[in-house]
DNA sequence: TATTATCCTATCGATTTGATAGAGTATGCA
DNA sequence: TGCATACTCTATCAAATCGATAGGATAATA
């Protein structure tokens, strides 16, 4: 299941990603305009910022905007910072690997073989969204 | 994140599908073979039994076996009964549809655009995976 | 200097997860 | 019949995660 927090991070820069200027908007503006709650919001978007994602400005007339063109934003760089791991095991995944301690041998596992091809499918979806697609 | 019920369940699975005969196989055997707490096995191997993937014999010389052929097991279903939805939000599931309460609009909105997408490439997997193809 | 709005840490209740305990029930066999 | 075996079922539990909230610190503007 996708957390809220990637469900709202996603939803935080569509929008941004949908205004003509990059001048900054308020986090109680996009919480208003996507119904979401101001405070959980206000986390999600240090998180983007932190991960350079998202530029912010304090005081008035301060905000977030997009610092990229939406077209050079992609869904993989986007999902891992949200929500972590593309891959549902930790064994097959590229940024996150972690070995299983229950498995004696990945290559004859076959929740492996199966979650690498779920992993490959996933990656090739995001890999061809960015955030402009999105929001055609 | 695959949860350790549904590693555990396809484990035990594959293990029964790479048996010649049909014959029952005790829980303490599958779960001393995968590794696996046997107490948290035998409930996934009741779940598995009452959704009709694997049979149960009580008694001495009882235990689990699979009803179908492993090449007639879908993945589809296998997720579906240990995992639950295959689609990331529940938006977009075919088996476990719910609206969105904070979404006006899913034809415009971009993370149902996103994980449409993400479910169809994730359906294609598994689909195309029977228990079979997982111990070759 | 006052106001505005982001920054940051800490906390909290609810839910889920993975695991365990133990009594109940059906089967096979002597 | 009686006993051993192995699944059945419910209840419980600790730990982790999630979604959300509170409140003060910091920086920018006028």
């Amino acid at each position: 299941m996708l957390s809220k927090k990637t469900k709202y991070g996603l939803k935080a820069l569509s929008f941004l990603a949908t205004l003509e200027d990059r001048q900054p908007v308020q986090i109680a503006e996009i919480a208003k305009h996507e119904n979401i709650s101001q405070k959980f919001l206000e986390s999600i978007l240090l998180t983007l910022r932190k991960s350079g994602l998202l530029g912010s400005k304090k005081g008035k007339g301060g905000g977030y905007y997009l610092i990229k063109d939406p077209k050079d934003i992609l869904m993989t760089d986007v999902m891992r910072i949200l929500e972590g791991p593309i891959a549902l095991v930790p064994c097959v995944s590229l940024n996150f690997y972690e070995k299983c301690e229950d498995c004696p041998d990945e290559a004859s596992c076959s929740v492996h073989k199966l979650m690498l091809q779920v992993r490959d499918s996933a990656l090739t979806v995001y890999r061809h969204n960015t955030l402009a697609d999105l929001i055609k």
